[in-house]
DNA sequence: TCAGACCCTCACAG
DNA sequence: ACTGTGAGGGTCT
């Protein structure tokens, strides 16, 4: 899994997670993904939006910039796909993501569904699951109460995003009618949202491609691969990641994201040595 | 434009 | 095994 959601539990071969209300188990097949779900599904729309399986990615790649590096990124994440993330469980989830490492991410995510989130259906034995918990429900609790999920210093920002949304302050059902630099300016409204954050909600969640998080891994990789003699001014660097990769700009970033993160998880332990001195 | 603060946890040296 | 230290999908002031 990408790493842009953070609910996907390996268990053995196949993936369980929840998707809205769903909780759902995803096992790969020679050419498809076989799906189960706890309780009888007829329209199955939810999981196909979720997966982005009209998608082709054939044609994403395509329109990738032909460099070494992108070469090297396509090559390392080989079928690596973006989903289509509900909006507010993606914003809340990323507002709760600032400096920390991903497995702490997930601790966090997972206790606020616990204590959060209603309980959903599981196949018989399964342990319980939690749906994200909803803005309403989040606007109710108390900055002590998050804080009990872990979150430190972002309870404070999670907490008054909710409200935000939850008065209609901000109105999430509305971003994807404006262009991408409105909507961007309209998320960052919310606080605990930064440039880097309103990006991953825009790409992840409403699917426009041209958006492109910078993060430390991210400004990693460009400075390494694209810019190995000078860093670049912050100006310049918006400039580059706006024009270079493309109108898929967003996929290209998340082929780079995984790239430099699966270098770093197959290093060498002398390397690492090498980092600290 | 630029540090420094912000909560907390885990990996890693020693 | 145990403890001190540093840094982790940033944002705000």
């Amino acid at each position: 899994m990408s790493g842009q959601a953070f609910r996907w539990r390996k268990m053995g071969d196949a993936w369980e997670g929840v998707i809205g209300n769903h909780w759902v188990r995803l096992t790969a097949q020679p050419n498809a993904i076989h799906a189960k779900a706890a309780e009888r599904i007829t329209d199955w729309g939810w999981l196909t939006e979720y997966l982005q399986t009209d998608l082709q990615l054939d044609s994403i790649l395509l329109t990738f910039p032909h460099d070494d590096a992108m070469r090297a990124s396509v090559a390392a994440c080989h079928g690596l796909r973006l989903l289509r993330q509900d909006p507010w469980e993606c914003l809340a989830s990323f507002i709760l993501s600032s400096t920390k490492q991903i497995v702490q991410i997930q601790q966090i995510v997972a206790a606020l569904c616990v204590r959060f989130g209603t309980s959903l259906p599981v196949p018989e034995g399964h342990e319980p699951v939690h749906a994200f918990p909803t803005a309403e429900r989040l606007a109710l609790a108390t900055e002590q109460e998050l804080r009990a999920c872990k979150m430190g210093f972002r309870a404070p920002y999670l907490l008054k995003t909710a409200r935000m949304i939850v008065s209609d302050n901000v109105n999430l059902g509305r971003l994807k009618y404006l262009n991408v630099d409105q909507a961007r300016d309209e998320l960052r409204r919310l606080p605990g949202v930064g440039n880097k954050i309103a990006n991953c909600v825009l790409l992840f969640a409403y699917g426009f491609q041209q958006a492109f998080p910078v993060d430390v891994w991210v400004m990693k990789a460009l400075r390494q691969l694209y810019f190995p003699k000078r860093r670049p001014s912050p100006k310049r660097l918006l400039h580059f990641t706006q024009t270079y990769f493309g109108p898929n700009a967003g996929y290209a970033q998340q082929y780079l994201f995984h790239y430099m993160r699966s270098r770093r998880n197959r290093r060498l332990p002398s390397e690492a040595r090498r980092r600290r001195g």
